[in-house]
DNA sequence: CAGTGGCATCGATGTTCGTCAATATGTCGG
DNA sequence: CCGACATATTGACGAACATCGATGCCACTG
């Protein structure tokens, strides 16, 4: 360190190891913003959005099963995780379990990813 | 299959299994969204990228390193996945390699996601 | 109340990802 | 050209993730 610091002094115009950059984020901070992302990084589960999101109100499980590359069990993985992140939400009719998107915290969540994005660009 | 509309013929009101519901991204599209989330959805790259937006133009790997916390070899690994994607872009100035945020590219990504966001809300 | 069908959960498996020590590469100063 | 340093790359390893068959649970039907 203490060499690094000669060598930047030896070039002034320079300014490596001097800067003392820090991020105005904390790695927390940082890991939720992450997650948010995350939960979207899969195509399955922007399918399953895109599904829910043409269709007001009621899919029904076999419906979203028809729609994408995967069988039944997975299915209904990604749903757990898109509910669990609170974008989507279920309710259980008959044999039937109907899912909708929570277009309230899917906007919020568009906020939240632009404003960051925003910071960044 | 055939059983499922019958049920869905006794209950008329019910439209479960005889939806068709398409969506409107192939797999493949929605692979290449997803790929876009994927590279924003871990916290060290996040803060990477935002030390690297405030600070217009030259910041060396080891101011990287100190703002961040992990080893150099991994913040080489994320920036390489930064570059990649065409965020960011390095210059190497004599032993120092500095990197910058390519602001042209992430606008072009948030609009992207911003307006895949929008369709799904 | 036995059978069926829709959906969730479990358990096993293969794959991808994140991390770091070790090492390679290239640059500079002496 | 030798030693020190900044960064990239490689290789190994554990953790996390995606997938699916098997199974469980519940609602409904006959």
């Amino acid at each position: 360190m203490a060499r690094t610091l000669e060598l930047a002094e030896r070039k002034p115009g320079e300014r490596c190891c001097d800067l003392q950059a820090r991020p105005s984020l904390t790695f927390e901070e940082a890991g939720a913003v992450a997650s948010d992302f995350e939960v979207l990084s899969h195509p399955v589960r922007l399918q399953l959005l895109d599904v829910l999101a043409r269709n007001e109100g009621r899919v029904c499980v076999c419906d979203l099963e028809a729609a994408v590359p995967v069988k039944q069990p997975t299915v209904s993985h990604h749903l757990r995780l898109l509910r669990e992140a609170g974008l989507v939400e279920s309710e259980k009719i008959g044999v039937w379990a109907h899912y909708r998107v929570n277009r309230e915290r899917l906007a919020g969540m568009r906020q939240r990813l632009s404003d960051r994005l925003k910071d960044l660009s």
